[in-house]
RNA sequence: GGUCGCGUAGCUCAGCUGGAUAGAGCAUCUGCCUUCUAAGCAGACGGUCAUAGGUUCGAAUCCUAUCGCGAUCACCA
C-alpha cells in the first residue's frame, strides 16, 4: 500500500481508538529537511481536543504507529511534530518494483475525451512570442491529459476571415506585380504578414494628406482609398465574389504554410483545424432556442442580450440590431459544434490569453443556462502576457518577437555556447545541428513551461535564455550523463532489499517516489509549472548523488547496483516529464 | 470609476488544501577537472513575503482596507 495512506489510516485508528476522536482529514505531510524523518503528523489540531500531557501523547502516538507498520523504522518528537522515519526496505522494495513499470505514474486509460484548443492565430501575421507561450502551454496540457488517461482532441480556430486579411489582400494587389512566396523564396505567413504592415503605412500616409487638408481623424481614417478597398474586399468576401475568394484562399495558403513550418520547428501538432469562415455563421440555431428558452431576450431595436446581473456578470449582446451577429455568438455554435464532432467529450479547455478572462466567464455561463450539461466541464487555460523590458509587444512599433526569428536565433547562440565549453575545445566531436535544436528548444520551453501559467512572463531578448542554473539544458545534460553511464553497464544485478540507503539515494529515492501525485495535480491544476519545478528538484538532488559517490565504483555490489537502478530510474522519469513538456533530449551534449 | 489577476532576495522564479529556522537559479565571492561529461558539485553573501489591520495554538498562504502594476468593461475581433 502507498505508505502516505497507510499511515494516515493507522493514524485516524489510533485517535479514534483511544481517544475517541474522529476526522478523515489527518495533516500528514514531508518532513522537513533539516529535521530527522521522511514524513510528519502535525499534532497541533488533537492536542488542543485532548487535554493531556504533549509528550505523553506523541510518544503513545509514535509508538502505535512504529508498532503497527512495518515499513515506520523510528519516531520522534519536535514540538507539535511527529517525524516518523520510514525504513530503507520501503523505499528499496518500492524503487525496485517500478524499475520494469514503464506506465509508472501514469494514470487509468479511459474513454474520456477532452478537447483542448490552442494557437488560434489570425492569418494577417506569422507567430510572435505571445503565440510560443500558448501553443507551448496547449501542447503540453494535452500531454498532460494524455498521461492522466483521457484521449485528447488537439484543436485550433483559425481566424481567416475579416478585414485583417482583406488588408493584405488589397496591398498585395496593388503592390506585390504578382510576386509570390515562391518567386521571392519568403516564408508565406512573413510574405503576407509584410503585405499587411505595407497597407498600414500607406493607410496612414493617406490618412495623414486628407487630415491636413482638414479632414476629421477619425472620418480620414475610414476615407483613404486603399481603406475603402479594403472594405469593398469584405463585401465582396461575403457575397463570394469568385475572383476575391480566390485571392482570399491562395493568399491563406501560403498563410498556412509558413505556419506549418513554425508549429513543426516548435514540434506542436493538432487533429483538426477550425476556420471561422465556415464558423462564423454559426449560433444562430442556438440563440433562436434561448430566446424561446427566455434565457435570451429582445430589445425594441431587435438586438438579442442575455442579463447575467444575478451572476454578478452584466448585459451582453449576442446580436445586432441589423441581424448580424458577434464573437460570443459564433463562440456558443463553435463549442456545441465541437462537442457533436467529437464522441465521448467529458471537457474542452481553451488556452487563451487572460485578456479574455471576461469573455470566456460570459461564455460558459451561457452555455449553461442554455441547458448543456458538458458546460460544467469548460475551462479557460488562461495565461499571462510575455513582456518586455520595454514593455509590452507592440506590432506597430515593432517590437513584436518573431517566433521563427527568436527560435533561429537561440539555435545560433546554443551552437557558440557550446564551442566555447572546454570540453569541446579539447574534443573534436561536434554535435549537429539536430542537437543544437534540441537544446535550444529545450531551453525555451522550459524557460516558458516553469512559470506558473496565470503570471506574467518577462522576456528579455537582450539576455535571452540562460542555458546554467535552473533550465532546459540542465535537464538535458543530466540526462544525457545518466545514459552514458548506463551504456557502459549490462545491466543491473538484483537488488539487495537490506541495502541501506545513504542520504542522498534515500533523497532520489523520495521524489520519484511523489511522481504520481505530481502527474495527478498538474493535471488538475492544468499546468505544465509543476512538472517542470519537479523535474527540477529531481535532477538537482539526483546531480548531488551522482557528484558524491560513484556510481560505477562503488564500495560494494549492492551500492553500485542500486545506484544503477536509480539512475535508470531517474532517466525513464526525466523522460516522462520532457514528453509532457514537449522537451527532446539530446543524444549527446 | 466597476470587475478580475498579480506584488516573495539586486534580477528571474518556487513555496501543495494555513504548520517547524522562507527555497532555487542568475549576479557577487570561496573551494573542486590525472576519479563514470565542470552546461556540473560543495559553500558564503543576500528577505519587515507591498503596507496596515483581522481570523487562531500557528499566516507568504484565509478575510478586510490601502498602495503599486497589468488586464478588461464597444451593436470590435
Amino acid at each position: 500500500m502507498e505508505i502516505k495512506s497507510e499511515i494516515s489510516n493507522l493514524a485516524s485508528n489510533f485517535l479514534n481508538k483511544n481517544f475517541s476522536i474522529k476526522t478523515d482529514n489527518i495533516e500528514i505531510q514531508k518532513t522537513k529537511k533539516d529535521f530527522v524523518g521522511d514524513i510528519t503528523i502535525v499534532l497541533f489540531p488533537y492536542l488542543k481536543i485532548i487535554d493531556q500531557d504533549k509528550s505523553d501523547f506523541g510518544e503513545e502516538f509514535g509508538e502505535y504507529i512504529k508498532k503497527k507498520s512495518s515499513n515506520v523504522h523510528d519516531y520522534n518528537l519536535a514540538g507539535g511534530f511527529l517525524n516518523l522515519t520510514i525504513s530503507d526496505n520501503y523505499y528499496t522494495n518500492f524503487i525496485k518494483s517500478i524499475d520494469n513499470n514503464l506506465n509508472f505514474g501514469k494514470g487509468e486509460p479511459s474513454n474520456e475525451t477532452y478537447i483542448v484548443e490552442f494557437s488560434s492565430p489570425n492569418t494577417n501575421k506569422p507567430l510572435h512570442l505571445g503565440h510560443i507561450r500558448n501553443n507551448l502551454l496547449g501542447y503540453s496540457i494535452s500531454k498532460i491529459l494524455e498521461a492522466n488517461g483521457k484521449k485528447v482532441q488537439k484543436v485550433q480556430i483559425i481566424n481567416d476571415r475579416g478585414i485583417h486579411i482583406c488588408k493584405s489582400m488589397v496591398a498585395w494587389r496593388q503592390y506585390a506585380n504578382g510576386s509570390t512566396p515562391q518567386s521571392l523564396n519568403v516564408k508565406g505567413d512573413k510574405f503576407v504578414g509584410d503585405y499587411y504592415i505595407m497597407f498600414d503605412k500607406i493607410q496612414k500616409e493617406q490618412m495623414n494628406k486628407l487630415i491636413e487638408s482638414g479632414m476629421d481623424k477619425n472620418l480620414a481614417s475610414d476615407s483613404t482609398d486603399i481603406m475603402k478597398s479594403a472594405k469593398e474586399e469584405l463585401t465582396k468576401w461575403e457575397n463570394n465574389d469568385i475572383e476575391t475568394r480566390k485571392t482570399w484562399k491562395m493568399m491563406n495558403e501560403w498563410v498556412y504554410d509558413g505556419f506549418e513550418k513554425t508549429y513543426s520547428l516548435l514540434g506542436v501538432s493538432f487533429d483538426k483545424n477550425y476556420y471561422e469562415s465556415d464558423t462564423y455563421l454559426l449560433g444562430k440555431d442556438i440563440m433562436l432556442e434561448g430566446l424561446k428558452n427566455n434565457v435570451l431576450y429582445k430589445r425594441d431595436d431587435s438586438s438579442v442580450w442575455i442579463n447575467l446581473d444575478s451572476d454578478g456578470l452584466d448585459e451582453k449582446l449576442l446580436q445586432r440590431s441589423d441581424g448580424t451577429s458577434v464573437y460570443m455568438t459564433q463562440d456558443l455554435g463553435t463549442a456545441v459544434q465541437r462537442i457533436s464532432d467529437h464522441s465521448n467529450v467529458k471537457g474542452m479547455i481553451y488556452t487563451v490569453g487572460n485578456e479574455q478572462d471576461y469573455h470566456f466567464k460570459v461564455l460558459f455561463k451561457i452555455l449553461k443556462k442554455l441547458g448543456y450539461d458538458w458546460a460544467n466541464n469548460l475551462y479557460h487555460l488562461s495565461y499571462g502576457m510575455v513582456d518586455l523590458p520595454s514593455g509590452k509587444m507592440k506590432s506597430r512599433e515593432g517590437t513584436v518577437v518573431d517566433a521563427d526569428d527568436l527560435i533561429y536565433d537561440l539555435i545560433d547562440t546554443v551552437k557558440e555556447t557550446t564551442e566555447s565549453l572546454d570540453k569541446y575545445q579539447s574534443s573534436n566531436e561536434l554535435l549537429d545541428y539536430e542537437e543544437y535544436k534540441k537544446i535550444a528548444l529545450g531551453a525555451l520551453k522550459y524557460y516558458i513551461l516553469k512559470v506558473d501559467p496565470k503570471k506574467n512572463i518577462l522576456f528579455n531578448p537582450e539576455e535571452s535564455i540562460d542555458l546554467t542554473g535552473n533550465t532546459g539544458p540542465f535537464i538535458q545534460y543530466a540526462y544525457v550523463r545518466i545514459k552514458s553511464i548506463l551504456k557502459k553497464v549490462n545491466k543491473v544485478s538484483d537488488i539487495n532489499i537490506k541495502y541501506n540507503l545513504n542520504e542522498k539515494e534515500k533523497e532520489v529515492i523520495k521524489i520519484i517516489h511523489e511522481f504520481p501525485t505530481v502527474i495527478k495535480s498538474s493535471y488538475k491544476e492544468l499546468s505544465p509549472a509543476l512538472i517542470a519545478n519537479y523535474l527540477y528538484d529531481l535532477v538537482k538532488s539526483f546531480n548531488s548523488l551522482y557528484q558524491n559517490h560513484n556510481i560505477l565504483n562503488s564500495e560494494s555490489k549492492d551500492s553500485t547496483s542500486i545506484r544503477l537502478t536509480i539512475s535508470s530510474k531517474t532517466a525513464d522519469i526525466i523522460e516522462s516529464c520532457c514528453d509532457l513538456l514537449g522537451i527532446e533530449l539530446p543524444n549527446k551534449m
